[in-house]
DNA sequence: CTGAATCCGTATCGATACTG
DNA sequence: CAGTATCGATACGGATTCAG
């Protein structure tokens, strides 16, 4: 159980890339496509709108490495390859979860504090 | 109170700049550093190691602009700045503590993964 | 369908030097 | 102390092409 003591605040401490890890720009979203349980790549590729082959397969090999995705395919024509979030990926479906509820809870106040610090400093 | 329906998954919303923000390299560590009270530009530089101070006022100018934090500046010899949390920058706390324990908690086993990872890859 | 490989523009970020 | 300004590396990410 013994853990190091991990601590982000550190310059080189590991969980700095962990925390880069989740926040680039597709994770988040690809972890919360799998959330419900196991999607083909199409599948995940419709659902994150906008993320190109290169990025989502990018995002999922980075995923699959860190334990936090299992990847199968299956011996068909066409071929078939399911994704599927592991205990560990499903354990970081709460926090990220909090994340995106905070983020549309608060977008429009937020919109609006642009607006007005743009509208300051232009006047 | 009726927000627009926002959704990450869909191309161009918002909500996506905001992950992004989120996500960035400093803003959890910068946030993180305010979260126990105001602050001075030296000592968030000092509690969040590595960062360079161009990158510390960008992440600050951003969070203000943004409505997250607040910028006092005294008008003292020699000049005195303090950051701190609003109150909505304050609700960011809990979400993002969550994902820094997430982080400690976990990054035994994701170290562990990347090795079996990696050496399955290379036998 | 599920990729891998390539090209290439751009945004990001660090280092450095300078200012009020 | 708290920045601003500038330069340069490089990592990121999109578009495209090709393959099993």
């Amino acid at each position: 159980m013994d853990q190091p003591e991990w601590d982000p605040y550190v310059r080189e401490c590991p969980t700095r890339q962990l925390l880069d890890r989740i926040g680039d720009r597709w994770t988040v979203l690809v972890i919360g496509s799998l959330a419900d349980g196991p999607r083909r790549f199409s599948g995940i590729s419709r659902s994150v709108q906008g993320v190109s082959q290169k990025m989502l397969t990018l995002t999922l090999r980075r995923l699959e490495r860190d334990g936090l995705v299992t990847r199968t395919a299956y011996a068909e024509v066409p071929p078939r390859v399911e994704y599927e979030l592991t205990e560990l990926g499903r354990s970081l479906r709460e926090p990220l979860k909090a994340l995106e509820m905070w983020a549309k809870d608060n977008m429009a106040t937020v919109l609006e504090s642009r607006t007005h610090h743009d509208e300051a400093m232009t006047a």
